[in-house]
RNA sequence: UGGCCCGUCGUCUAAUGGCAGGACAACCGGUUUUGGUCCGGUCGGUCGGGGUUCGAAUCCCUGCGGGCCAGCCA
């Protein structure tokens, strides 16, 4: 797997001790089919596992009896199991039921958790609103004993669905919603798969799923975006009841595709409305659908590893998968001929004794194996290769044009037979002697076509697949999405293969040549019957450039957009066109007096600030907006320090440390940082030094002169010392300076990289672009 | 409208203060008994504005755009 974020984090946990093995899980909820959306969570969580040597359980995530069904749960092991992972353990969040049990019991025995007998609506409404804090349940200062006898009650079934609910007590105030006294336990008086009718109470996604975690001893625990604000329960739950090392969990951006969809009740939707034929149907992004259509695992887990992992939403093209698959299937997929649209073409001219050619199975390899295919004077061409008034561009069979019969003869085409519709019924051509095996001299060959031999082919059934979708999103436009399911994403037709395949292993994926890639239907065509399911099509050149050319407008999916883009009301383009747009025509702007934005104290502050020691405005209004800012600046001011540089110092570089712990580190004062200044100001460290400097203070508490002194951070400005660091960037990269030479300026800073890189970050980084400058302007001779 | 998160070629993604690179797509060419494969090339990007720094995609401020959150779902 190549380095995400994710395995930053690892790494830097596997270094700093923090934990000494990688333990994943991937925890579905068995209510529903996998997708390649989980696949891609899969390929992490199990990658992760395998990668680092470490383990990963797959936990079916079943904490709500209503939705839950042991049919999924062998479906999911069985999509799990054809991707190419396994698991170390298999686990039930279900089995955790009792000791989830105790873990409430624990945090009402602390008060830190209570009883509600609010109903549902009361809870909502109490919740308050995305701007609005809510307000505390009556019921939130219920004795311990009192919660303690309430949930033991409701733990036996003596209350009805909805009487109370278990709540953590943490801050209905809070601005972070999922805080607000989340509901931890349901009563529900229902039918467990697993559990059966023990437990008249469920606990909730967000009490079961971390403590699950912190039970299997979880290290990272990956999930999607969407999740992102549980995280503060999670930890707050984990905190309180787990020893470190505690599990953590990490977000990262969900798989979404064009040209398809991807959630659970969409799919749904899909198959209630007859859209698709069910779960497997060959478009569905079903692990099933795609194991039936025939796309091997590999490509899944390829796609998955060339769409990468990241925090940033993103929509990948169908291309891409499209791509991985055929990238699979290249390498391994035998050729055979097949002709889905047959017409008949007569040959005149075959030699008489010759009832077979040999065909490579692999024409691209030397010494590929062969197989025999039929050949006689009756064959069946594709409909697409031949034109009787042939376009511009068209390189097949035509009036008078000679076509390589792809591995046997070349062929001219005498006439072309229509019938009353116009459609072509057949055609007649002549072989031309001496062509098999060999270029004949004189004639143009336009193209190489395949054929099947009329008599000897097999008859089959072709189902041609294409995209569920013309819209490359469904879901944009004010249209249901399922007004965008393609009409032709399902084409079937009747034709002929060489009997060839009738030898092979049922399961073979074959590269139809010039079509695409296809293989038997598992379900319906494996017995007496060919039917061919078609993987993916080739690339294909020709419709590419007709379509180019066509003057007939634009096709269904770029018609679908156009309609969105120019339809007024609710924005309906692209996230990306739309920024683009926004960006494009934002005006200049007027940023205004940063202080003017400011209320009360903090104003007068920053306005004193501003006045009485001149600070720029953004500077004045950044540090008289806080406290602990205030504070370090006067500190600093007493200590001696110019208030420019301090006040620049705190809004940046104490700002950044500040956004990193919470606060500012304790570790520092304004004395710190004015002797810190002074450093830099007497150019006893550089700019750069500075910052590590102040981080170490800000971690240590440690006075600035010790840390230089210990570091060894002081500037490096003997000359000798410079300029041999100087000869050694230039000589290690004699590329770059003949670039640099030849006028790429932009080098510059990559040699006063590599020379401060070289110094420890200690050389004084003017006095080196300064002798680079000149070092390099003069070019040495020879 | 509050909080959290995210903005790099058309798309996905690298660059961990030091040459903005790769893949897919698109386009052009070569090889080819597949309009495929393979090979070579071209096009194309750091959301805007300010600041810190010798040096900013990266750090700070700000604007803009996008995502998520107000289930007794997960």
């Amino acid at each position: 797997m190549p380095p995400n974020f994710v395995t930053d984090v690892i790494d830097a946990d596997l270094t700093s001790g923090r934990v000494h093995q990688v333990v994943t899980r991937f925890p579905p909820e068995p209510n529903g089919y996998l997708h390649i959306g989980h696949a891609k969570a899969i390929c992490l969580d199990f990658g992760l596992a395998r990668d680092y040597g470490g383990r990963v359980h797959l936990r079916m995530d079943d904490t709500n009896p209503t939705t839950e069904d042991p049919e999924y749960v062998q479906a999911i092991q069985d999509d799990i199991a054809w991707l190419g992972f396994e698991w170390d353990e298999l686990r039930y969040a279900s089995d955790y039921f009792e000791a989830l049990y105790q873990l409430a019991l624990q945090l009402v025995e602390r008060g830190l958790a209570y009883v509600d007998s609010q109903s549902e609506d009361a809870i909502r409404e109490t919740r308050g609103t995305l701007t609005r804090p809510g307000i505390a349940s009556p019921y939130r200062e219920r004795s311990v004993p009192e919660n303690l006898d309430l949930f033991r009650r409701m733990r036996a079934g003596e209350f009805a669905d909805g009487a109370h609910v278990l709540r953590a007590k943490i801050d209905m105030a809070s601005r972070t919603i999922v805080l607000r006294d989340p509901v931890l336990y349901r009563i529900k008086h229902a039918h467990h798969y697993r559990s059966g009718s023990s437990w008249p109470i469920y606990p909730l996604y967000d009490f079961a799923h971390p403590l699950s975690d912190a039970l299997e001893g979880i290290t990272h625990s990956l999930c999607s975006l969407e999740f992102e604000n549980n995280r503060a329960i999670y930890d707050w739950l984990v905190a309180h009841l787990f020893p470190e090392p505690r599990p953590r969990q990490y977000e990262f951006a969900r798989l979404d595709i064009t040209h398809t969809v991807l959630s659970k009740r969409k799919l749904i939707a899909l198959v209630r409305g007859g859209f698709v034929a069910g779960w497997d149907d060959p478009r569905m992004p079903t692990i099933a659908g795609q194991r039936r259509r025939g796309v091997p695992p590999a490509a899944i887990r390829a796609f998955a590893t060339r769409v990468g992992v990241t925090r940033s939403p993103s929509r990948s093209e169908v291309a891409l998968l499209d791509e991985s698959i055929r990238d699979a299937l290249n390498p391994v997929a035998p050729r055979v001929m097949a002709v889905t649209d047959p017409v008949p073409l007569e040959l005149q001219g075959l030699p008489p004794e010759l009832f077979e050619v040999a065909a490579p199975r692999f024409p691209d390899q030397p010494d590929s194996p062969t197989r025999q295919v039929p050949i006689s004077a009756r064959l069946l061409i594709e409909r697409d290769d031949v034109a009787l008034e042939p376009p511009a561009g068209f390189k097949r069979l035509a009036p008078g044009r000679a076509v390589r019969l792809r591995h046997a003869f070349v062929a001219r085409c005498d006439a072309v037979e229509l019938d009353e519709e116009g459609a072509v019924r057949a055609v007649r051509a002549s072989v031309v002697p001496d062509s098999l095996g060999a270029t004949p001299e004189g004639v143009r060959v336009w193209s190489a076509i395949h054929w099947v031999d009329a008599e000897a082919g097999a008859e089959a059934e072709f189902r041609l697949y294409d995209h569920l979708f013309d819209s490359d999103d469904p879901d944009a436009g004010d249209v249901p999405f399922t007004e965008h399911v393609a009409p032709d994403s399902l084409v079937v037709r009747l034709g002929t293969v060489e009997p060839s395949v009738l030898k092979d292993a049922p399961d073979t994926r074959y590269q139809f040549e010039r079509l695409g890639y296809f293989w038997r239907d598992p379900d319906d065509g494996r017995a007496d019957r060919l039917v061919f399911t078609r993987i993916v099509p080739l690339k294909d050149g020709w419709s590419k450039q007709r379509r180019a050319a066509s003057p007939a407008g634009p096709r269904p999916s770029e018609q679908a957009s156009d309609v969105d883009a120019g339809t007024p009301g609710p924005a309906t383009t692209s996230p990306a066109a739309s920024s683009r747009a926004a960006s494009s025509v934002a005006p200049a702007q007027d940023d205004g007096d940063p202080i003017a934005r400011l209320e009360g104290s903090a104003r007068q502050q920053a306005e004193r600030l501003r006045d009485q020691h001149g600070l720029e405005p953004a500077a004045a209004a950044l540090i008289g907006a806080s406290r602990e800012f205030q504070q370090l600046f006067e500190q600093g001011l007493a200590a001696g320090a110019p208030g420019s540089d301090l006040a620049a110092w705190i809004a940046n570089d104490v700002q950044r440390l500040r956004k990193l712990h919470g606060s500012v580190p304790s570790g520092l004062d304004g004395a710190a940082l004015a002797s810190l200044l002074t450093l830099v100001r007497e150019r006893r460290v550089s700019v750069r030094s500075a910052r590590e400097v102040l981080d170490e203070v800000a971690r240590s508490g440690r006075h600035p002169e010790t840390v230089v002194a210990e570091r060894g951070l002081a500037l490096q400005a003997d000359p000798a010392a410079l300029s041999a660091f100087v000869r050694d960037a230039l000589s290690q990269h004699p590329d770059e300076v003949a670039s640099y030479r030849a006028g790429k300026r932009g080098l510059l800073g990559f040699f006063v990289g590599q020379v401060m890189r070289a110094s420890g970050g200690q050389a004084d980084p003017a006095a080196v672009r300064a002798a680079l400058t000149e070092a390099l302007e003069v070019p040495q001779d020879g």
